[in-house]
DNA sequence: ATAATAGTGTCTTTGAGACAATATTGA
DNA sequence: TCAATATTGTCTCAAAGACACTATTAT
């Protein structure tokens, strides 16, 4: 006969002390719990340096050098344990680390997922629950965290698993610019189209073409127009600001749709 | 000045005794861990009685009535703790869930998400690690488990939050369906493209145009010829095959582009 | 032959890609 | 006027939608 998976574990010896709950009840497992974080990853961008258009940026922060600390300095996703005394939720958790580093409250925050196994955390089980927040460029940031490139992660090391962690989350990140509005929240408004452009093109890796790319946004009707504004240039373009910040658009087609790209 | 993220933990006041993980680690929160689970939205197509096509199920199982368990004989998903001597990762876990369930091993399994927070389980802070598994109808399910339609979940009071994951996992679903070969998944081999065209009905609640699908199913490829078969009528439709088990195939559009939906 | 299901063909529509042409404005 | 950027227009193409048409086979 098969046991019910909900007492599955009242059945398996105890490994520890069972008093690790304020309340004793019996239907909770007996055996130690995973360790529990919430990991960030926030994109922004950025002007590129002694060059036209934007690069894409995500923040990392030092780890702590202190005794008993995993990867002590290593660059890492912000991030840390979920206290159950202070968050009352996963969101809200991922919602106060993105506070603490950048000051920044209401910007797109998406779940990307959760990561948890026996090997990647040296001081246990450990599960993370990653989100993934897509902010305009803060004026300052937290003293420990730091604004990396794609490029320049390449070459450093990570702590935990955070490297595959970025990995999922730029996946995602290109997967969804391809057929939505994903990378105006990336600007502060208002901006310009060809900015605009600049940024998909800087989060894709690649050009897009500029009447297909206006035909879109234009057409998809997500931008408001706000007066024309400086420019990189001497005519001045349209400057625009997002209609609903809450969602971004879906576009009826990705880029590119022929050459196939999940 | 601002704690760094991990280790505000260490500074928080012990709400509970701290020797409960088998290693004492100065970087460890003191306060109590939360608890993790693991849940299973299990999905497939059973045939319309006393009609033609099929109709979506999913499956759900009936939580425990003893002393202390929650939802005492309501109906749940799949799931349970995280049983960290006997799974090595989340998704072992999800794995090991679906197979005292149902028996299968090798199916379509995704990461739906996790939702925690505070108040979705009486006996504690909680999160929950979310699977979506897609499989063709076993012969038999556990006894505690049961095939529910979607009409029939409607009328029925779930478990926990579980009616929002439920909810979650339809609209993941209802969205991939859009521009995946999904719902092959939920078909035993070798089907009909008659038979698919009528699970992809089923899945999204709504008819597809016959000579639209059938251009898309082939000329993407996806599927490999294997011999007429007997079909609902006298002329005996082809049957395929998948070709490729391990991941969907992804269409270049989706199904009513024009209407825009996500 | 007929009915019922399986499968194909044709025309239209939508929205992206290529790329040329036009508009605006400071110097 | 010229250079540099912004914006629009035209033609093509891929793939979906509508819907009529042909093919197969048990009765």
């Amino acid at each position: 006969m098969k046991k019910n998976v909900n007492s599955i574990a009242a059945s398996a010896a105890p490994s520890s002390p069972a008093a690790f709950a304020d309340v004793a009840v019996a239907s909770i497992p007996m055996h130690a719990r995973p360790l529990v974080t919430v990991d960030v990853v926030i994109w922004t961008v950025l002007p590129r340096p002694h060059a036209t258009g934007f690069e894409l940026q995500v923040l990392l922060v030092r780890r702590p050098a202190l005794e008993g600390e995993p990867f002590p300095h290593a660059w890492a996703l912000p991030g840390g344990f979920v206290n159950i005394d202070q968050d009352e939720s996963l969101l809200a958790c991922a919602v106060r680390k993105l506070q603490d580093k950048t000051g920044l409250q209401t910007h797109h925050l998406e779940q990307l997922g959760s990561w948890g196994n026996a090997h990647r955390d040296p001081r246990g089980w450990s599960a993370t629950h990653v989100y993934m927040a897509l902010i305009p460029a803060p004026e300052a940031v937290d003293a420990s965290a730091q604004w990396h490139t794609l490029a320049q992660v390449a070459d450093t090391p990570l702590a935990f698993d955070h490297r595959e962690l970025l990995d999922a989350a730029l996946s995602r990140l290109r997967s969804k610019v391809e057929y939505t509005s994903l990378p105006a929240f990336l600007l502060p408004e208002p901006f310009t189209l060809p900015q605009l452009q600049q940024v998909y093109e800087a989060v894709l890796g690649r050009e897009l073409d500029k009447s297909a790319f206006r035909k879109r946004m234009l057409d998809s009707d997500f931008l408001q127009e706000s007066g024309p504004i400086e420019g990189t240039g001497p005519r001045k373009p349209m400057s625009y600001h997002i209609r609903n910040r809450t969602h971004p658009t879906i576009f009826p087609r990705t880029f590119r749709a022929s050459e196939g790209g999940g």
